[in-house]
DNA sequence: CGCTGACCCTGACGGC
DNA sequence: TGCCGTCAGGGTCAGC
């Protein structure tokens, strides 16, 4: 279930597979997703090329010469890319795409999604008219890139300067950083020692410094990775991620600690499962 | 601004 | 085997 690296996966590999390839036609299963799906301007796509697919914040951003198609994965959502047309449609899926290569070749691109939180959005050029697409999105997501330049212990240190909310709630904020969610937030605090309920901006900016590494290192190792999976995450080509066997504290309550050996301690916050070594995150 | 709870859904899992 | 409660990684919104 998708934080940004799974996204990230997701977009790398769609990159690779469909680049170019015109749109030939659309499937759409009519079960109702966050947001009505854009039928009206996607059925304008047809034969039109993709021209590429990239990510910004946990969207997965499929460009065509008039606009964005922005696609959230939401808490179960899979984009998987198939060789050939489509395959009858197997339950929970919900939009089916058919591309064509020059060449003529078929590949299909099939949005899966069980618990329907995520959608499909939309995004006229024209209408962006230079806007960053983050913040047409939602506050949610106009939040800073962590693998960004820009994103380091001195912005993290400037941002947070008279912020009384925990820390762990504020990473997870999307108007302030983009793509850490809960398993994210839980390990690189753990890995740079912060306890989750500390408040932001009682955190020093040595400590921002550590944390904004931890953040980019652990996001990228995840990528290596192919993303983490709890449940049923899954990338472009049916593969499972296998982060979820590298969280060292997510998930993990009354195990010890990998640190210090003290047991694992889960609490709640923002009604999200919180895990922490409450020995050696201070 | 910040915090709380409710809500959108289905599936997996543990206890009985 | 089956029923039931609980939980799940995301995001938005209303209300105080």
């Amino acid at each position: 279930m998708p934080e940004l690296p799974e996204v990230e996966v997701t977009a790398r590999a769609l990159q690779q597979a469909i680049t170019g390839w015109s749109l030939r036609s659309v499937w759409v299963s009519g079960k109702k997703l966050r947001h009505p799906f854009p039928r009206g301007a996607i059925d304008q796509l047809r034969g039109v090329p993709l021209m590429g697919i990239g990510r910004r914040a946990k969207y997965v951003l499929m460009e065509f010469p008039s606009g964005y198609l922005a696609v959230h994965l939401g808490m179960s959502g899979s984009m998987l890319c198939a060789h050939g047309k489509a395959p009858p449609a197997k339950l929970h899926d919900h939009v089916v795409m058919e591309f064509e290569s020059p060449s003529s070749e078929v590949r299909t691109m099939i949005y899966h999604d069980p618990r329907r939180f995520g959608s499909f959005q939309w995004c006229d050029r024209q209408a962006l008219h230079g806007t960053e697409i983050g913040a047409v999105l939602g506050a949610g997501a106009a939040g800073i890139e962590p693998l960004g330049q820009s994103f380091n212990g001195a912005w993290l240190f400037e941002h947070s300067r008279g912020r009384r909310t925990p820390i762990k709630q504020w990473l997870m904020d999307g108007s302030v950083v983009v793509g850490v969610g809960n398993i994210y937030a839980c390990e690189a605090l753990f890995d740079a020692g912060i306890h989750p309920s500390r408040k932001a901006g009682s955190i020093s900016r040595p400590r921002y410094e550590r944390l904004a590494v931890d953040i980019k290192k652990i996001l990228l190792q995840a990528i290596e990775g192919g993303g983490s999976t709890i449940q049923n995450f899954q990338g472009p080509d049916g593969t499972a991620g296998r982060y979820g066997q590298l969280h060292r504290v997510y998930g993990r309550s009354g195990q010890p600690c990998p640190r210090c050996g003290r047991a694992i301690r889960r609490s709640i916050m923002g009604q999200r499962s919180t895990f922490f070594c409450h020995g050696c995150q201070r």
